[in-house]
DNA sequence: CTGTTAGCGCGTTCAA
DNA sequence: TTGAACGCGCTAACAG
């Protein structure tokens, strides 16, 4: 920069203002300044600026896995969304390793961040503390984090383990199974809640074999519908925690000689772009993950923008898509 | 960092060595600092740091979208090696959109990268343009981009593409078909070639009703898949480009009343995660996707510490899967 | 073993 | 309409 001034002949005040039309500069002298930039192919610092401003316009997220496809949709969300906002996303994966998610954070913090979006990992206490140390705004997604200032959003999982549970049974199933994902997520044990109020209300007992815990990967979803299959009183319905599970499921029911869905009906969860082209393409509960992504980066500028208001919190509601994994019991 | 000082009376030089273990510190006095900074929480600024050093620590990766699974899975790979060396990702879907990826170069210029991962879009000249102008080491992935100076990492799509016909060639079939990504990318053309030259070495007449284009879309294979099926000599085998398009492929057939593997043998590219789950379980050419990403990361951070040697270049080679979706000509 | 100081590249007063 | 100068937080001579 001070190379460019001299070369034009002005100050560096007088270019770092022409650079971001913060006073009036007459035309001749933006003229000159412009030229030299060009030609000296001059790109100001984003360092030094954010040291002098304290704001870097980048964004920390902290998620367990970018290879699953519900966090790798929403993702996109987020990154769209922040990258009209100005925003960079540092992305993180901490495997549901508590380790690695506080080296992420201390680090995150080093680098400054202006705000953090955090699908948490872990213990909430270690958390909390943590996180209470972090200044900047902060969105948690999907899993809350308890004794934290932050917005929350998140999807009405129970709504959605209700609506796959009631949509099965009005088919006319009785005999449906749940494979969960891990008990220690509340997404997870939500779904798990909607499903049984779906069957109490129904009038249908609740079957503790028919419920199965798993991983939210399709090597899980596999092994929990073996299982189930393989029960003498075997469900004509499945509900899976999420369409991962489903897949593997479907891949389960079909060495086992199970057709689905004539002989087995099978609702996911997640909607992710392959359950529109499985075989048969699978019926499933979608979760907006793009407007989800949306929504949390805009939040999350917003916040850092705004002032510091109290927590918000947003819910969205997820909404039944019929595919071709289930069909009425016969 | 001066309050820490103050407040420990010693300078900031010394706080600055005992965090840095830059020099040698009498035990009192660092004692005395580390207990200031514990019970300040204070934690220094990498943007402080990085303005002093001229290193980020940080690496831009540009894709086409973190939302294909072979990218996510790649992305893993990149990701757990760069934090293992001590560099974060900045994130960058183009979306194949060179507007789009010229402005995020631009950001990730001023932000200052210590280097950059990228799986171009848009065409050569442009890109290479904006590259030139990019000091930093940059690893090329995929697609080479010419006129730069670059590391370049790739698989052997030739090869696959070789491998994988001449498996359906073995299974006894002859009339197979080929559905490819989009042709303007090199490695859709070079899996293309390899297919051709299988077909050749075979003795199998290319016939160009066989060669279908798409774009590396589930819905794309479908749509190929369910076109390539209406044929009056419609093939008993389909190559297809990637693990997307061989999902939506399989979709067609099922809703065509073709059995796979039966009355169709599919064999799909990439080895994402998914491909062991599916109905049936998918034929494939694995890439060494996280091996790769680690490659990737290593190169890279490498070149960032070493010197300016000439550009290196690493193939991988994939590996033929033999799963389910694929069997013998009856 | 420790402190002083200059400067990394900017934005922003304050003066002119 | 423009320039001079200070400081953001840190590292690295240099000096003691």
């Amino acid at each position: 920069m001070k190379q460019v001034a001299e070369k034009a002949g002005v100050s560096t005040s007088t270019v770092s203002h022409v650079i971001n039309n913060t006073r009036v500069v007459s035309d001749d002298v933006r003229e000159r300044v412009l030229a030299v930039i060009a030609e000296m192919r001059y790109i100001p610092s984003a360092v030094a600026r954010s040291l002098k401003n304290d704001k870097t316009h980048t964004i920390g997220m902290m998620i367990p896995n970018n290879s699953n496809p519900y966090f790798a949709e929403l993702i996109q969300g987020i990154e769209d969304a922040a990258f009209k906002l100005g925003y960079n996303i540092i992305l993180c994966n901490a495997y549901d390793d508590a380790k690695k998610q506080a080296a992420y954070l201390r680090v995150l913090m080093e680098k400054r961040i202006d705000g953090l979006i955090l699908v948490a990992s872990g213990d909430d206490e270690e958390l909390s503390g943590i996180l209470r140390d972090m200044p900047m705004p902060k969105v948690v997604v999907d899993r809350e984090v308890k004794g934290v200032d932050a917005d929350f959003i998140e999807a009405d999982h129970e709504t959605g383990g209700y609506l796959a549970t009631k949509y099965l049974i009005g088919l006319g199933h009785r005999s449906i199974a749940c494979v969960s994902g891990p008990m220690h997520l509340p997404p997870s044990r939500d779904r798990v809640v909607g499903y049984r109020r779906a069957l109490q209300e129904a009038g249908i007992g609740f079957n503790s074999h028919f419920l199965v815990h798993s991983d939210f990967t399709s090597e899980g979803g596999f092994s929990a519908f073996k299982h189930l299959l393989s029960l003498s009183d075997r469900p004509s319905a499945i509900f899976a925690g999420n369409d991962l599970m489903a897949f593997g499921g479907m891949c389960a029911a079909n060495e086992a000689g199970v057709r689905v869905p004539d002989q087995l009906s099978v609702v996911g969860y997640d909607d992710i772009a392959l359950a529109s082209f499985s075989t048969p393409r699978l019926t499933t509960l979608a979760q907006p993950k793009y407007d989800m992504g949306q929504a949390i980066a805009k939040t999350l500028v917003e916040r850092i923008n705004g002032g510091h208001q109290p927590p918000r919190r947003k819910m969205f509601r997820p909404e039944l898509v019929e595919r071709q994994s289930s069909m009425p019991l016969r």
